[in-house]
DNA sequence: ACCCAGGTGGCCC
DNA sequence: GGGCCACATGGG
């Protein structure tokens, strides 16, 4: 197990003989898991738009029932900003049915949508030339749109590097004792001053974590036979 | 029959 | 600011 840590997606604009880089906790777990697992290819969206609406659907709900739900979508052409701005709602709640939470998940895909076709023309090239801090704070203002929503649609439909804090995070975090005091942003500055700022980095290491989260210790708060166990 | 899933907002203190 | 709660389908 992960020997190969050379061979990774880390670029050439990294330091690590950077004093604050020697002892990074982050990064090691970084590279074992990229190791491990190899990369993920995440998101598994064909555009910008279906990682958006992927991003609310899946919302407390396993991935396999968003793939119906999008599916569903796109069987009726819908996967569209202007479309679905335009669909009634109940129309949209049948199709979204298998994720649950259709009801509060209808609203919100519709609010979203709103803010996409309203501020900017429902064109998702001019959400990518916007500012990410900003948009960011456009986004959190959006009923539906809380901080780990806003930042797996800047992170993985708008390639802007924020990276995403989830459930799988903080119990990996908490497990190995690495979990700060605070908030999302308390978590989520770690990773930003442990990491280069790398779209490809953060996509790929969200998306290990969360493919460590599934795989390993589901039920144990250790187990010897995860790949970071020995940290 | 449980428990969990690629969270969020509302309410209360 | 944090602690609970509802929201709901589908798979183990």
């Amino acid at each position: 197990m992960c020997r190969t840590l050379t061979a990774l997606p880390v670029p050439s604009t990294y330091h690590p003989e950077k004093p604050k880089m020697f002892n990074n906790p982050l990064l090691k777990i970084y590279r074992l898991l990229y190791s491990h697992f190899g990369p993920q290819n995440w998101w598994p969206a064909q555009s910008a738009f279906e990682v958006i609406v992927g991003a609310v659907l899946t919302q407390n709900t396993s991935w396999r029932n968003v793939e119906k739900a999008i599916e569903n979508l796109k069987r009726k052409n819908l996967l569209d900003p202007i479309k679905i701005h335009k669909a009634k709602r109940r129309t949209l709640l049948k199709l979204i049915k298998p994720v649950g939470y259709y009801n509060i998940k209808t609203e919100r895909l519709k609010e979203l949508v709103k803010f996409i076709v309203e501020k900017y023309d429902g064109d998702i090239s001019l959400l990518k030339k916007k500012a990410g801090e900003e948009l960011r704070n456009e986004l959190l203002k959006v009923k539906g749109v809380g901080k780990e929503t806003a930042d797996s649609i800047l992170l993985y439909a708008l390639n802007k590097p924020f990276f995403v804090v989830d459930g799988y995070t903080k119990r990996m975090l908490a497990r190995h004792h690495l979990l700060p005091e605070g908030n999302y942003d308390t978590i989520q500055e770690m990773f930003h001053k442990s990491l280069p700022r790398d779209v490809k980095i953060y996509n790929e290491y969200h998306a290990l974590i969360v493919r460590l989260g599934k795989t390993y210790c589901q039920n144990r708060p250790k187990c010897p036979d995860c790949p970071i166990f020995h940290i």
